[in-house]
DNA sequence: ATACTTAGACCGACCGGTCGGTTTGTTGAT
DNA sequence: ATCAACAAACCGACCGGTCGGTCTAAGTAT
């Protein structure tokens, strides 16, 4: 393996070790000592390739929201009607749900944590606007289509974001209760069915 | 002053501090130092009324439960139809996003803690749970005197109970970015009216 | 091919400082 | 006098970050 390989996989590791530590004890419990243990690792090697900390925080923050972007631009990419594609976005996100032991759990120490780091605050609330965007984007392009009439595009975006975060939240909180993916796959087609009918 | 009321005091002052820095910067950064700093108090009066950090913030929890339970009541005591209580309820939550300094960023740190500490998970739990039953209820009731035609109760409660959490956390990650209060009025309003007229 | 050099990857002991919690002492109400 | 209410010094554990040193892959000259 060259350096460069075995450097990145270090790397990788690292931030693995990281993403499960932060979820699963959060951000500030979790030493650096823990994560080296966890991804066998020295502390040199953690400080080698991070320059604190945070700055691993940070980067598994970069990560996930361009995995998210990943994900979005891949339904917007096979095409089909509005109503489709958010029916597209519902049954993808309801799938991640149903993965064991996923790491959605750092989602809630993303959200705590960007009221105390600026850097996190700021790329939470441009993710947020640049979502509602894409959301009213979309609901106005439906409208165009014949697809929709949402009325107001740019609330119907904020109820559309809403219904997923607020799912979300719920299913992170209370993971054993229902099958959250389900109940935000018929949520968000019962506010489409809304959407398809209606001029308020 | 009596000594009751002294120590009464002096627990109060102890929890709006705690209160605030946890809101403020979180729980694992707010030393207890620092909450006896802020509410003028040495370590010693702390350990004396909570037996350890922790306590104060399970404290801090029921407390903001318990202030939530009365609001909900409140709005319920006062009667109207179904549809009326839930602009009510609207209203009522709306009106706290404009509450300059308020501390609801302290429920981003509830639910992060959520995921670590299991007292806390638990009334999150339990507290969704109740919610989700009483907005079934409610909507199950506003079926019987005629007011909604809403179809499945539970996806409706689920659905509400998503909108408002999602509008809030929203409201929490980006407070400028909007007039939150009245985008959740507006998003219940929208859902009601769907609410009012379907058969699904 | 082989010996030598170099630079990045990595190790782990260590440090200054902080934190949750305890202990001991003091005060004021009853 | 007694005891709850508080003050303040104190303790041991731990944490983020540093630093001198080691190892090894990759280049270079021969």
């Amino acid at each position: 393996m060259t350096q460069e390989e075995r450097s990145e996989e270090t790397r990788g590791r690292i931030l693995a070790a990281a993403a499960e530590s932060f979820a699963r004890q959060g951000y500030d419990v979790t030493s650096v000592d823990a994560i080296c243990r966890l991804a066998g690792v020295s502390k040199g090697a953690f400080y080698h390739h991070f320059p604190s900390k945070s700055s691993a925080f940070i980067a598994l923050l970069g990560a996930w929201l361009d995995q998210l972007d990943r994900r979005f631009h891949a339904v917007q990419a096979q095409g089909g009607s509005v109503p489709q594609q958010i029916a597209s976005m519902a049954d993808d996100a309801g799938s991640i749900f149903q993965v064991a032991g996923s790491n959605w759990n750092i989602l809630l120490e993303f959200w705590a944590k960007a009221k105390a780091e600026p850097e996190v605050a700021a790329s939470m609330m441009a993710t947020l606007r640049r979502y509602q965007a894409m959301f009213e984007a979309l609901l106005a392009r439906g409208e165009s289509e014949g697809s929709l009439q949402a009325g107001d595009a740019t609330l119907g975006a904020a109820l559309l974001l809403s219904v997923v975060l607020g799912t979300l939240l719920q299913g992170l909180l209370d993971p054993q209760g229902r099958d959250w993916g389900g109940v935000l796959q018929r949520e968000l087609a019962y506010v489409m069915t809304c959407m398809e009918g209606r001029t308020t």
